[in-house]
DNA sequence: GTCTATATTGTGATAGAC
DNA sequence: GTCTATCACAATATAGAC
């Protein structure tokens, strides 16, 4: 049992040096770490720059995550959560298919315009270290991966065959469907550097890029299911 | 000036250890390197590990190679072979745009097959150091990389100019095309542990799903085109 | 060319003062 | 909670024998 001094209030420490209120420094932190496991990799990302990214000593950052692993698991969840669940939310509502790919394009577009090196990061990550996928996966979305893979392909799957049905598409399978249309939106993104150093686009010219696919990508989509 | 000694004779040290004659040993390095790259990524792979799988020390790695970071490069620009000059080739070559279609979809996909962490990989690297993209390209395929972009930029430009006159095409931007069509054929293998986490795929079932996908992606893609 | 042994540096992690 | 100082070890790289 702890014994309490001065009950009622809150123990707080003397400010001797500069001093955060709440969780702002560890939110530095995490912003940190964010930033450079994103551009360096969970490998080649370093804890000192971690430290002089978010302004503070190294020892800090394993105070707050007690070390590299749980720092870059961390940064890992959160980046995949700006990824995946918005994708998997859309594709196993109850939106007509048409509209599902529409908001998949725009949100997906729109969030990775934002955050431009997350597709690579991810991208590597699942390359590097494939085994803790299923955790990581689970964490994040609160179920099992095939649970959540099954749920949306049965969804999908029946959406497709009332329209093959009614002669309006072509059969598909629901998880080529799916692929396809993430990674028409995906892999402009990991790909961008390619694509900067063979078509010469700058930020702004890949933007003007982005910003016409916009508007092209579902019907694009769409008309490839015409039967 | 250095003395030669026994001239017309090939000067050759005397075998005291098992010796790999030509460059064997280079190569059974380089391949090393090849499999733990790709598996760690070059921040991540470690110079023992490649010795082992080489089953050689790693005082030799540094005897061919000099240092970690030229072994990377030789190891990416291998790999970056592989992914790259048969699609800009296709891209770029005379055939009808409906055969280059088929055509790049059936090199990649059998490729990446073969070497289906290629992906991942490559994008890691280009990722996490974007800015020795230029010089890498302008190695692998001998021209300045702006310059290749340009010419398929234009070959595809023309193509889908004339069809859209014959009204047998809709209007695609000749970048839009080829990223489109790279993203359908790339994208799934950079996504595998992804895929195989949420749709359950093993190595077999991902591999007939490929199979399938290679029947179904190029009519597809046109279908998508069409007016 | 290939090895063993070792130097040298980089980097994650901890101790302890404040 | 935050810092300085330092440890311990991992990893790259080199020297030199054979």
């Amino acid at each position: 049992m702890i014994k309490r001094v001065a009950a009622g209030r809150k123990a707080r420490p003397r400010r001797t040096t500069k001093v955060a209120r709440d969780g702002e420094t560890e939110r530095r932190i995490l912003d940190a770490a964010h930033t450079v496991f994103l551009r360096r990799g969970t490998a080649g990302a370093r804890m000192q720059e971690i430290a002089r990214e978010a302004g503070v000593n190294s020892a800090l950052l394993h105070y707050y995550f007690r070390n590299k692993e749980r720092l870059g698991e961390a940064v890992f969840q959160r980046a995949a959560t700006q990824l995946l669940p918005n994708v998997i939310r859309i594709l196993a509502s109850d939106a007509e298919l048409e509209d599902k790919v529409a908001q998949v394009v725009e949100v997906e577009l729109t969030r990775l315009s934002e955050t431009p090196y997350l597709p690579g990061y991810i991208i590597s990550e699942l390359t590097h270290h494939p085994q803790r996928v299923p955790q990581l996966f689970a964490t994040i979305i609160g179920k099992a991966p095939a649970e959540v893979g099954a749920l949306v392909r049965a969804r999908l799957g029946e959406q497709i065959g009332e329209r093959v049905r009614a002669g309006r598409m072509r059969p598909i399978e629901p998880e080529q469907f799916a692929i396809n249309l993430i990674a028409l939106c995906i892999f402009p993104f990991a790909a961008k550097p390619m694509l900067a150093a063979l078509l010469g686009f700058d930020d702004a010219a890949f933007a003007a890029f982005i910003d016409r696919r916009r508007q092209e990508l579902a019907p694009f989509f769409l008309r490839a299911l015409q039967p």
